[in-house]
DNA sequence: ACCCAGGACTGAT
DNA sequence: ATCAGTCATGGG
């Protein structure tokens, strides 16, 4: 069955590769030709960049499309708050057009938690087989992803031959928080930022990081501002001349620092300096020196 | 073989 | 509160 064309966006309206390329979601893949095949929610989408712009062929509904790729959101305001500096505006700069996602809650969390330690096309790779072995067949050879429910009924074992290693535990452990109600997605929709975060955090394999990122991408809340390794290091290094900062100073300048919008800036600023060619001054640091593992 | 990856948890100071 | 050790797996 062929998906029907829905809409055609603008060019001018968001910067495609650079948003599905900049770590936020695992579920899109890019064939030979350029054309994006991946999801909105349970619906299959593909998006092909043609003269007039970006064609959008999915059963899921125009609103759906707009709000999945954040096109409500007014970005040019966002960048006018940004506060001047070099380096973001060069991030900004980068990739004019980059956005973000506005995504299932579940579908992100899961995702996150399979996140820890890897790679990105690694997690896209989980995401994949995620869907393949537990997730429901809404068209033929394409399988939504899976409800906590049947990930709580696979069990961990079962996870683990998705290639999880140690985050089998953390998904399956949450799975069966959700499906349990212990936490309930939907209702953090009404909870302040800093309260639905707390909430995040009871699930297994949730830090700070993790909810952070649910936060930004699947509940658009534009006052997470996920801390990984590489915004770590480019914080540490761009803000704060290398040297060694406490963690809860980190924390307490990005959320004054950034303005409005401190999460639209880190996701500028990540997919910079991973993607462009980092400047000088952000090479990493000569290892700390590691101790030898014992020797046989 | 060695190293690292969009971290979190645990048990030690 | 901070801090090393640990947790599996895949790819360079």
């Amino acid at each position: 069955m062929p998906l029907p064309l829905a809409c055609t966006v603008p060019r001018a309206a968001i910067n495609l590769d650079a948003t599905l390329l900049s770590g936020q979601s695992f579920c899109w893949e890019q064939d030979a030709a350029g054309t994006w095949h991946g999801w909105i929610g349970d619906f299959p989408c593909r998006v092909e960049s043609t003269a007039q712009g970006y064609a959008v062929h999915t059963r899921a509904s125009v609103p759906a499309i707009e709000s999945y790729f954040g096109l409500p959101f007014d970005l040019g305001h966002a960048l006018g708050t940004f506060p001047k500096d070099p380096w973001l505006a060069e991030a900004a700069a980068f990739a004019p057009g980059l956005r973000l996602l506005l995504q299932e809650p579940w579908e992100t969390l899961a995702s996150f938690i399979c996140s820890a330690v890897k790679r990105i096309p690694q997690i896209a790779q989980i995401n994949r087989a995620l869907r393949a072995e537990f997730g429901p067949e809404v068209s033929p050879g394409l399988h939504a992803f899976p409800s906590p429910a049947r990930l709580a009924e696979a069990g961990e074992t079962a996870l683990r031959r998705c290639g999880l290693g140690f985050r089998a535990r953390n998904l399956h452990v949450t799975a069966c928080q959700i499906a349990a109600g212990e936490v309930v997605l939907a209702a953090l929709h009404d909870l302040p930022t800093a309260e639905a975060r707390g909430e995040l955090m009871r699930l297994r394999g949730v830090g700070p990081k993790i909810a952070d990122c649910v936060l930004l991408f699947a509940y658009g809340r534009h006052d997470a501002f996920p801390i990984d390794v590489w915004v770590e290091r480019v914080l540490r290094q761009l803000y704060f001349k290398r040297r060694r900062v406490p963690a809860a100073r980190m924390r307490r300048f990005v959320e004054t620092y950034f303005g409005p919008h401190p999460g639209y800036a880190q996701q500028y600023l990540f997919h910079w300096v991973r993607t462009a060619r980092p400047p000088a001054a952000m090479e990493k640091r000569a290892p700390a020196a590691k101790r030898r593992k014992k020797a046989a």
